[in-house]
DNA sequence: ACTACTCCGACTGAAACAGTAGGATAACAT
DNA sequence: ATGTTATCCTACTGTTTCAGTCGGAGTAGT
């Protein structure tokens, strides 16, 4: 599991929203600035959140974006698995992307990767943007 | 930290090797036809491990190569380090490959990171290349 | 109508990944 | 000496991903 930008501005957009009054509506030139991500690149990794239903938006005038859940309702596991897919160090021993790989005819290695894939999957769907404001 | 094919390949070899006598010279197109790896991009991967350290090499006939160092005393961790770089799921928690990134200002998010690269780490330098024969 | 937003698709440069290819070099066998 | 079998070294290639950039269309409030 190597995070890209993408999930990195994802989280840091998040926790910017998750800080915001909940009735506001947050336009993104802000959070652009504000966190230091280039605004057209932010408008489609903000994009793909509201499809994925973290965000809502509103067009127009004094419109933007606000979550769409409360903070502890959404786990840094899912942005990161929008973004980056898989958890696991390797596909063979992931829960929701599995594919094989040639290392899986090893299976004390297998045992392994398995264990940190599970750890890391543990840590990060317990933890919730609430827990990181 | 995502594994590649190369550190897939680099770990195959590496137990294909564990396995062979102490003594034995074993030439790269048996182990590429035994693990199922193109032999010519194996190569590469094997250089890289004779220039670290973990193999040595005997050039000619009946030549090949075999392990430097005692299975016991190879870790997991130093391999992937090796061909994929930090173990951390992101630079900013790392220890060796240490660098900047966008999400250093959200400790909390820091902290759970580092919480993730730490465990990785000490799984993975705790498990060797005996451990897995 | 104007302005300030969101929304949508296409495009781009650079790097990484996963190989392939050609040939040089070295040791051993006959 | 010569041929065989292996390592070694450098360069090249196609594909994909990453991290953006760009132009413009749609929409809501003033």
């Amino acid at each position: 599991m190597k995070l890209t930008r993408r999930s990195e501005y994802a989280l840091l957009a998040l926790t910017y929203l998750g800080r915001a009054a909940t009735e506001e509506w947050v336009p993104l030139g802000r959070i652009a600035e504000a966190q230091a991500i280039p605004l057209r690149y932010l408008e489609h990794i903000v994009a793909a959140m509201c499809r994925a239903g973290y965000l809502v938006s509103s067009k127009g005038q004094h419109g933007g974006y606000r979550l769409a859940r409360k903070p502890s309702e959404i786990t840094i596991a899912e942005v990161i698995r929008l973004f980056d897919g898989a958890l696991a160090p390797v596909e063979s021993v992931s829960k929701y992307f599995y594919q094989a790989t040639p290392i899986e005819r090893e299976t004390k290695m297998l045992a392994v990767l398995g264990n940190i894939r599970d750890y890391v999957a543990r840590t990060l769907e317990g933890t919730t943007l609430a827990d990181i404001l």
